[in-house]
DNA sequence: CAATATATGCGATAGAGTTGCAATAAGCAG
DNA sequence: CTGCTTATTGCAACTCTATCGCATATATTG
């Protein structure tokens, strides 16, 4: 590993451990590891993946509390639930009401985030009633499914 | 209980049972009465609450292959998962890829269709996907638990 | 009504996620 | 840097949803 990547995997610790306390989370090196896996990655991540990819040692409920405490302080939100997994992302491609869709493959259960499709919503949700965000995945076959149906 | 009713009943009994062979469904008592529960309430129901209103006895297995035998024949959808819960539902109320939208409150859990909230959406997935669903939550919070934060 | 294929009951099993408790490590004051 | 305080972690047990194998029951067909 060169001097160059050192330093930046330094700086990148520093800033994942910055944005942990900004949030109120104390900087644990679990902690750091799973967030610089959402940052790396770029990718939704479930716990059996974040698993897979430690290099840390780290026990599945620790890193069950830690999607959760990530999740309370709004450092990761919950992108969708893939069969029985609970899939997790970094809010960063969404704003505000409108967060970004996902797609999932009814027949090989493939997922990925849809950043060019646009929802917009309309209508009143009732008095009283507050919404903060919009969940939207689309259901179908991705092209190897549809390839395999011909 | 009085003839009316009663012979609207039967009414009703037969044509579930049609309904069910239509789609490819041995008509049982027990698929009869879980599918009697989706049109009487109107709602979207989970495995517990169906067992919870059910009459006859049926056995946790048959309900749960119950909701996948109707899901794989298209006379039920999986409207969202609540929680740890998957919730089904009719697809009446739904046409083709817009299908009406949930409401869930992050606070107290509570859940409800959206019958006036219409979603468009707009883009491209890409060569050789096939869009044949989509599922909007709206996530936020309910008159109730609105109050509670003031 | 009998024959056949499918559905059900029952018990065991799988797997995601949570929890209690003792040990550990982060944050902070000195 | 050191020790104190408190939040976090590891571990194991546990909860709960959902599935599965197999013997039995039942719907369908002729
Ligand atoms: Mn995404
Ligand atoms: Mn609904
Ligand atoms: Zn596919
Ligand atoms: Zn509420």
């Amino acid at each position: 590993m060169s001097h160059q990547s050192q330093k930046s995997c330094m700086a990148s610790a520093r800033r994942i451990s910055g944005l942990l306390r900004e949030n109120g989370l104390r900087a644990t090196k679990g902690r750091a590891e799973v967030l610089a896996l959402f940052f790396e990655t770029g990718k939704p991540l479930a716990q059996r993946q974040i698993m897979e990819m430690l290099r840390l040692k780290l026990d599945r409920a620790s890193v069950y509390r830690i999607l959760n405490a990530f999740t309370a302080a709004g450092v990761i939100h919950m992108a969708y639930v893939d069969g029985r997994h609970r899939v997790y992302e970094l809010p960063d491609r969404c704003s505000g009401r409108s967060c970004h869709p996902h797609f999932s493959c009814r027949s090989c259960g493939m997922t990925a985030c849809l950043e060019d499709f646009k929802v917009h919503s309309q209508g009143t949700l009732g008095k009283g009633f507050v919404a903060e965000r919009q969940k939207v995945l689309i259901e179908g076959l991705c092209p190897d499914c549809t390839e395999g149906k011909k």
